[in-house]
DNA sequence: TTGTACGCGTTATCAT
DNA sequence: ATGATAACGCGTACAA
């Protein structure tokens, strides 16, 4: 078992100061060509590597990123990840992971446990729970520290700092026009409570592609489901009402949902009612899953890219943790991904 | 802009020595119920949290474990994430993630990056290049620092330490059994190259299983996909494989598939060339995956219990850091969780 | 050319 | 009851 060596045993071992140990492992010009060879050759020999906590606490600088996420078993989440892993190695960085698992307190309580020393910075998308109780003390308290965050996906209007947002609005208008333009006279939209912001810019698209084309707006073509319940207990519920949907409006001939799953059960009960898609109904869902390639038939949809997303959030932070020598110049930018409709089968 | 507080900071403000205020805001009775007052509401006021990297440097303990996988985008692998960052954060951890993206050499450069102090120990599983290299220094150079390693998943008999595995062989069995016990009678499998560990356990199930209900086995109904390619190249070829399997075998029945991609392509390719699931063929996939529930028909699958695996991989090596006082008894557990399988339509 | 001293923030031990 | 000091591991300005 040997122990990581530090300098002070390379010093003592080698009977020399801890400095001159320091100074000869990065080829100080001040140590003599003889020990300096001697001293690397010892290091080399033990593998010597110095301790990054300690360089840490000297530095005040950890080289380590924080990304707080609301859930990681969820692709666009995971994809995220990548992307700023991806980016952060290259420069040079760590990534730590808190997941808040949509909780307000766990993620108040791991950003606080990540933010005395940890990180240099944080990059998060914030719970459902934080954007219904509209609480954001945690992250104006953290930017006061001096602490930087980049905002990804489900952004707060109310906090300065960098974001970086898809253009919901704007993917999912364009997806109800490619319904339009593909015939569709009556177009169904499932999406979420209008707390979580995503779904309601997506929400606003599609309104806003509906009154351009000079579509009624009918209500009850809306569908607005709860997610905070459970996986299963959503799944059935949504179904159940789908169904409903579907049923007081035979007229209905194209859908547009928020996410994956929404789309994936509207194609579901379509098959079950006896629907054939993209014949009889025409399906796009906004999401970066891998459901939408698999299903049958494969599903058109709104990408997010997630992975790009994650490697901007990315930059964007360490830009800034970087520059802040110069700081004063607090300018924070907005970065929008644009989206891309990648048509499959399940329209025309 | 309040920049955190310090104990130096308080102790200059509140004119005291820097060892009063971190005794008195440990509450220790040596200091006078006065001063423990001031200090406690004046370090509340600023809402003083000591710096995490000072006590890691303090204590030799970080407080993070490092998990190092292959991939994140991938539904077993995010399990298992969440399966560790769960118990981490209940005993007090953080998480610390590292990418190998399946190659060697990042897996290196990624553990070297955190054992020089960042974590206290690791929970990995090891890229397909590892594997087919046979190049476990870096592990044993890790545990040799005293640096203790759990494994999971994809494990290495040669390496000694704690491992979280599942019951590759068994679970692969009982599927094997399951379809025979269906009446299959001419069961393919699909599966990868053998340098994949748990490849060659699952298919050692299969071999298994047919041998003892008195199945010859076939080498023409055993295809063995090469999985180092990317994915869209694999994902074709796999389907050209799997036509020409089902086209030159017409009498198979059933496919027992070592992953959800293959079971998949299996049940796509005999839609194609009119088969009907389950009736005609019956498939069975070895999986954690979402595809499975999303398919239709619904895949039967083997489920692994992948963030079991990862909590248990976590309490393994929190146990192990915890104890690290009384060394000496160097006894390594190989902990295996059972699978369970899932039956959906795919299967009678 | 080499070594000493200091500081990063904290705690524990040992004075006062 | 309070304070000074050392130590964790490192780097660097300054002294010898």
């Amino acid at each position: 078992m040997n122990r990581k060596i530090t300098l002070k045993q390379i010093a003592k071992e080698l009977d020399v100061s801890i400095s001159t140990v320091s100074k000869a492992l990065k080829d100080s010009p001040e140590i003599s060509d003889d020990t300096k060879q001697k001293i690397q050759a010892f290091a080399k020999l033990y593998n010597y590597k110095p301790n990054n906590i300690a360089l840490s606490l000297k530095n005040r600088k950890t080289n380590t990123i924080g990304i707080i996420i609301p859930e990681i078993v969820h692709h666009f989440f995971s994809k995220v990840i990548r992307g700023v892993e991806l980016v952060a190695n290259q420069r040079g960085y760590n990534v730590i992971i808190g997941l808040s698992n949509e909780s307000f307190s766990k993620e108040v309580i791991n950003m606080e446990m990540l933010a005395n020393g940890s990180i240099d910075g944080f990059i998060i998308s914030i719970s459902k729970e934080t954007q219904q109780l509209q609480d954001y003390h945690h992250l104006t308290a953290t930017i006061n520290q001096g602490m930087p965050i980049v905002m990804f996906d489900r952004v707060v209007s109310e906090i300065e700092c960098d974001k970086v947002i898809v253009n919901d609005f704007n993917g999912a208008k364009n997806a109800v026009e490619k319904l339009i333009e593909n015939g569709c006279k009556s177009i169904a939209l499932i999406t979420t409570k209008d707390y979580v912001s995503v779904g309601k810019l997506r929400t606003q698209g599609y309104i806003d592609a509906l009154s351009e084309h000079n579509l009624t707006l009918e209500s009850n073509l809306m569908l607005k489901m709860d997610d905070t319940l459970d996986y299963e207990e959503h799944l059935d519920l949504l179904e159940s009402e789908i169904t409903q949907l579907f049923k007081s409006n035979q007229k209905i001939d194209g859908v547009f949902a928020v996410n994956e799953l929404y789309a994936l059960s509207a194609m579901k009960v379509a098959r079950k009612l006896g629907l054939s898609v993209p014949e009889d109904l025409q399906v796009i869902g906004f999401t970066d899953g891998v459901l939408s390639k698999h299903a049958t038939p494969g599903l058109t949809t709104v990408s997010q890219h997630a992975q790009q997303m994650g490697e901007k959030a990315a930059h964007l932070l360490i830009d800034k943790l970087e520059s802040e020598n110069t700081d004063q110049e607090e300018e924070y930018q907005t970065v929008v991904i644009t989206t891309d409709l990648v048509e499959r089968e399940s329209t025309k």
